[in-house]
DNA sequence: ATGACATGATAAA
DNA sequence: TTATCCTGTCATA
C-alpha cells in the first residue's frame, strides 16, 4: 500500500494519536533498540511526510525517519478505556505507545520498513533536498518537476517514479495518471507540453488527496465505474482484462524492474512530429 | 510446506 | 540490468 498517500495518512494518524504526548518507544524485534531507547519517554511533537518519507519529530532535534518500502506497514490503533495494549506479534521494528494521560490509549507497530533510523536536523535536510515536489504538499512547486521532465529523454513512465523528479508517486499512481491522461508510458519526457504536465500534476494532487482521505487508491470516474464499492483502478494490475473505457485487453511490460500497465488503444504509442 | 509476488530503493556489475 | 533487503499473503503442492 505505501505510496505517498499512505505516508501522509500515517503522518496524520500518528500526530492525532501521539502528538504532544509522552510515548514509550521500543524495538521488540531488536533492530532499532538503541535508537528507540533514546526517544523512549520523550514527547512526540509531530509526524509529517514528504513523498514516501515519514519524519517523526522528538525534542532535541531528534527525528525518526521511516520509509516503508514495498511492504512496510504501521497501523495506528486507539483502544477503548480499560483495554490493554497487546504484546507485539511477529517482527515489530518499532512500537510507539501512549496511555494513562487522560487521552485514549494508542499504539502503533512498524513492520518491514526499508528504513527506520534516527536522524539529526541536517540529515533530514539532506533527505528532503533529494526529493522532488510532493503533490500532497501545498508548498510544492510542480515547475521543479517540469524542468526535469522537459529536459529528459527518459520515458515519462520512468520519470514519474523517480523520487527526485516527483515525490510520492508509485506504481499504482503512475499507471493510473498515465491512463487518465491518455499517455503512453514510454513517451519521452521532453515531448510533453507544459500544459499536459500541469494537468497531470493537478490531477495527481486531487487523486492523492482522495487517497489520503479514504486510505485507498481510487482513480475511476463515475461513468466508467463497475464496482459499487471504492478502490477501483483503470489499468494497474488489470493486465489481460478489458479496458474500462474501450474494452481492449490491458497490456503489461516490465520497465526498469517494475510492472507497467497500460491500454494500447486509449494510450497510443507516441510518434514525434519529425518522424511523422 | 513451499514458492511467487507485492503500491520501493539501493548497490554492484 | 541483476541482486538484495525488509515481511506478509495468497496460491499451489
Amino acid at each position: 500500500m505505501p505510496e505517498g498517500h499512505t505516508l501522509r495518512r500515517l503522518a496524520l494518524e500518528l500526530t492525532a494519536a501521539f502528538g504532544g504526548r509522552q510515548v514509550r518507544a521500543a524495538s521488540p524485534q531488536g533492530r532499532f533498540e538503541d535508537s528507540a531507547a533514546l526517544i523512549d519517554g520523550q514527547t512526540l511533537e509531530l509526524a509529517d511526510s514528504w513523498g514516501k518519507h515519514l519524519v517523526v519529530t522528538f525534542p532535541g532535534e531528534r527525528f525518526v525517519h521511516v520509509h516503508l518500502g514495498l511492504y512496510g506497514t504501521m497501523p495506528v490503533l486507539e483502544l477503548p478505556d480499560g483495554v490493554e495494549i497487546p504484546a507485539p506479534v511477529g517482527q515489530v521494528r518499532l512500537r510507539l505507545a501512549a496511555s494513562g494521560d487522560g487521552r485514549p490509549t494508542a499504539y502503533a507497530d512498524l513492520r518491514g520498513p526499508t528504513a527506520c533510523e534516527l536522524l539529526t536536523a541536517p540529515q533530514v535536510e539532506v533527505l528532503l533536498a533529494r526529493s522532488g515536489p510532493d503533490p500532497l504538499r501545498p508548498e510544492s512547486d510542480p515547475d521543479l518537476a517540469w524542468q526535469r521532465i522537459r529536459r529528459s529523454r527518459a520515458p515519462i513512465g520512468a520519470l514519474l517514479m523517480d523520487q527526485s523528479v516527483l515525490a510520492g508517486v508509485g506504481n499504482v499512481y503512475r499507471a493510473e495518471i498515465l491512463f487518465r491522461h491518455r499517455m503512453h508510458p514510454l513517451r519521452p519526457g521532453n515531448t510533453l507540453r507544459s500544459r499536459q504536465w500541469q494537468a497531470m500534476w493537478d490531477d495527481l494532487a486531487e487523486l492523492m488527496q482522495d487517497g489520503v482521505r479514504h486510505g485507498w487508491i481510487d482513480t475511476v470516474r463515475p461513468e466508467h465505474r463497475t464496482k459499487a464499492s471504492g478502490g477501483e483502478v483503470y489499468v494497474y494490475r488489470r493486465h489481460g482484462q478489458p479496458c474500462l473505457v474501450c474494452g481492449r485487453a490491458v497490456r503489461t511490460e516490465v520497465l526498469a524492474g517494475r510492472n507497467l500497465f497500460w491500454c494500447s488503444r486509449c494510450q497510443p504509442a507516441f510518434r514525434s512530429r519529425a518522424l511523422g
